[in-house]
DNA sequence: CCAGTTGGTTACCAATGGAAACCAGGTGTG
DNA sequence: CACACCTGGTTTCCATTGGTAACCAACTGG
């Protein structure tokens, strides 16, 4: 998820306008980075405010500290997220959505009511499935 | 992914209103499902219309035949895709987003428009972050 | 009879993710 | 001083996941 995720060098820009076929569209791109459990879901908690480590580990119930630090430092380096470290002691480590970040948030807010309202349609299709399939 | 994703039984539904923290809100439900390399891509790809199996494998660049078939089977499950089976020879099988799936579509288009926008900012703070570091 | 189409499944192996231990740096308590 | 405990992590170890490639079944066309 590190490494690979950067634009390959010698594709014309053209070569993927539209395609989300093509591997290096920029959908494909920010799936890499966002499709995973826990980037979303600490997206929009950081929404709601500032939040230290600790408080967002015991309050996105099942990330673990590594899930957690390691998330984060990815938000970070793809500017979604801002990290300040305040040199008080013990030391307080608080993060934060970037404006950029923000823009993200909203972008994925439709997607949030969407699972809101549809979610129940979609575990009655389950039920529906697997009945049918046993 | 297939199991453990059924709404745990025993949880009254007021439990997760409006928790992106608690393991069992909708968001959460969704995320399980849908924040995988793959389905996303599928599901707009469907959008645009029907396709058969093997069209599908050749179009999205980079999905193994297992994959593949592993994520329609769940889109399916959950009542996002449609599998249709025709008696031809060889046999044909067709793909294609159900009404709720399109509804999903629309929903994450907001994303994808914003990947399409915002991405060469994110591969600018990456640069950034990355000469900083080193 | 063999190659090639269809749409898969299976076996094997590398990479990812989670649980829990460990660490550093500092305070406060007996 | 020794010890427990807070902060925010990193490391280790193991289970699950995902990718590669082989295999399979059913049928056609040469």
């Amino acid at each position: 998820m590190q490494e690979g995720t950067e634009i390959s060098p010698g594709h014309p820009a053209e070569t993927w306008r539209g395609d989300v076929y093509a591997a290096n569209c920029p959908t494909r791109l920010l799936l890499d980075r966002i499709a995973d459990k826990w980037t979303v879901l600490l997206l929009t908690t950081l929404a709601d405010g500032p939040m230290r480590f600790n408080a967002l580990k015991r309050r996105v119930e099942g990330v673990s500290q590594k899930m957690l630090s390691q998330t984060l430092r990815q938000m970070e380096r793809d500017g979604l997220a801002v990290r300040t470290v305040e040199a008080t002691v013990p030391v307080s480590v608080t993060y934060a959505v970037s404006p950029l970040g923000l823009t993200l948030v909203q972008a994925i807010q439709p997607m949030i009511d969407w699972a809101e309202t549809r979610m129940p349609e979609v575990e009655q299709a389950q039920q529906v499935y697997d009945r049918r399939s046993t």
